[in-house]
RNA sequence: GUGGACGUAGCUCAGCUGGUAGAGCCCCGGGUUGUGAUCCCGGCCGUCGUGGGUUCGAGUCCCAUCGUCCACCCCA
């Protein structure tokens, strides 16, 4: 146990050891978006704290309970940020780029949520996010889903299925709120006090109660699909008629309902069965009436957030991503001169061979030492100088796998020694 | 915020009903005056999470606190 210093609770530190799968997913999503001709947005991880409590809700559990939230130096009230689109909104509003313009937008990097830590929930995430911004849909929606259905095909992830729903527009899902309440209020004795605290605020997440003594009353409750607006029920059926051309398995989820207050229309959820109770993947909707809500020019968009540590864990347990990327070459060298002289060559090599990993075994020890590091390296090859190396003007190339070989080169002629070892 | 389990060496863990700490791995050195992965020998490493209490005596029992994990809640 170490005393000292402590990490922030649910902050965690990504060492080497899995820092590979971390960089495989995210060389993959980089394509994926570039693939689909999205372009990479940097928004800040602070903003004002009114920026995610009007674009959040101010009743969602986000906002009430779960946002780090402090004043600076001038008193101004900021936020780390919760989740990334209330930014890219509004990063879209300050740098003029509305009126009528379409953006295709991801996004990378933590976010804030303080939250009990548990699998696959943590104080300190990351999410990689996408916005289409401008666009009406329902063609857009179904490109964000069939993009990230390719994404599990590219990472070689089954575990994964997706929920579908429409919330309707704001007036619609209104109306239908109204019928809800009614409903449950004529049933008041039977929900849980969880929902009974719902039943003022946001009545839809009953809806989404785990509680099994709840299910039977849920299951009688009016569905939202029977309450849409004429024009909202058509988006949502080209969508899934979409998404069956594409061959993009679903299932409608009546009972889907987004946390955060934001969303209109499509709301859909990847999730998963092999992590436990946090099992939502990668989820997002519509959010049509936002960026008006936040003062820019009324502009639809429609995006999504997917949880990196959620599928770095998935893809831990599929066991696919390859092994990291071991040094092709580990130079040891003993004596102050063949140190330097070393150094020296390693240098030369990674001019002479720019795709080679070229390892110094800095660090002294003696050639034992040196050799049991090298090998630990995983590298190929071992380039070895010492003093009668230096006297005699070559060096010593050992391979460190199979059968032990060792043969002498001029130090000229190394660089081409190598690459022809390497590429047998 | 609520509930449950658990905190012993850098890591994985042992330590029976209280008698003042142990193994493997890692690391370092030697066996091989300059050669790894195998083998052998030796060495380094602990305020037993922290603070109180009970006791002649606490890693072991009690309380508190911090942390981790899992679940609730919520969500990526």
């Amino acid at each position: 146990m170490s005393g000292g210093i402590q990490p922030i609770r649910g902050m965690n530190d990504v060492l080497p050891a899995e820092i590979g799968l971390w960089q495989h997913l995210e060389a993959a999503l980089r394509e994926l978006a570039a693939a689909y001709g999205y372009e990479e947005i940097r928004v800040p991880v602070v903003e004002h704290t009114e920026l995610f409590k009007r674009s959040i809700g101010e009743f969602t559990d986000i906002v009430e309970k779960e946002m780090y939230t402090f004043s600076d130096q001038g008193g101004d009230s900021l936020t780390l940020r919760p989740e990334a689109t209330a930014g890219i909104a509004r990063a879209a509003i300050s740098n003029g780029m509305l009126r009528g313009q379409k953006h295709k937008l991801w996004c990378i990097g933590p976010m804030f949520r303080h939250e009990r830590p548990q699998k696959g929930r943590y104080r300190q995430f990351h999410q990689f996010d996408v916005e289409a911004i401008g666009f009406e849909g329902p063609d857009v929606d179904a490109e964000l889903i069939v993009m990230m259905a390719r994404l599990w095909r590219v990472l070689g992830l089954t575990r994964v299925r997706l929920k579908l729903n429409s919330l309707g527009t704001p007036e619609s899902r209104a109306a239908y709120r109204d019928k809800l309440v009614q409903y449950f209020r004529g049933h008041e004795q039977a929900l849980d006090a969880d929902s009974r605290r719902r039943l003022g605020g946001n009545p839809l997440r009953i809806l989404d109660s785990k509680n099994p003594d709840m299910q039977a009353l849920i299951a009688g409750a009016p569905l939202i699909v029977d309450h849409l607006d004429a024009a909202s029920s058509e988006h949502f059926g080209a969508l899934q008629a979409a998404l069956r051309a594409a061959g993009v398995d679903f299932s409608i989820d009546p009972r889907l309902v987004r946390g955060l207050d934001y969303y209109s229309r499509t709301v859909f959820e990847w999730t998963t069965d092999a992590l436990g109770s946090q099992d939502a993947v990668c989820s997002g909707g519509r959010y049509d009436g936002l960026i008006a809500h936040l003062g820019g020019e009324p502009t639809p968009a429609i995006g999504f957030a997917m949880g990196i540590e959620r599928v770095v864990e998935l893809l831990r347990q599929a066991g696919t991503v390859p092994a990291a990327h071991m040094p092709d070459v580990y130079i040891v060298a003993q004596g102050t001169r063949a140190v330097s002289a070393g150094l020296a060559l390693a240098e030369r090599l990674r001019d002479e061979l720019p795709r080679r990993r070229i390892a110094f075994g800095a660090g002294g020890g003696n050639f034992k030492a040196q050799f049991r590091r090298a090998d630990r390296s995983g590298a190929r090859l071992a380039l070895v100088i010492g003093d009668s190396e230096l006297e005699r003007g070559v060096v010593a190339v050992k391979n460190l796998r199979g059968e032990a070989n060792q043969i002498e080169c001029p130090m000229s002629e190394v660089g081409t020694r190598l690459e022809a070892a390497l590429k047998e």
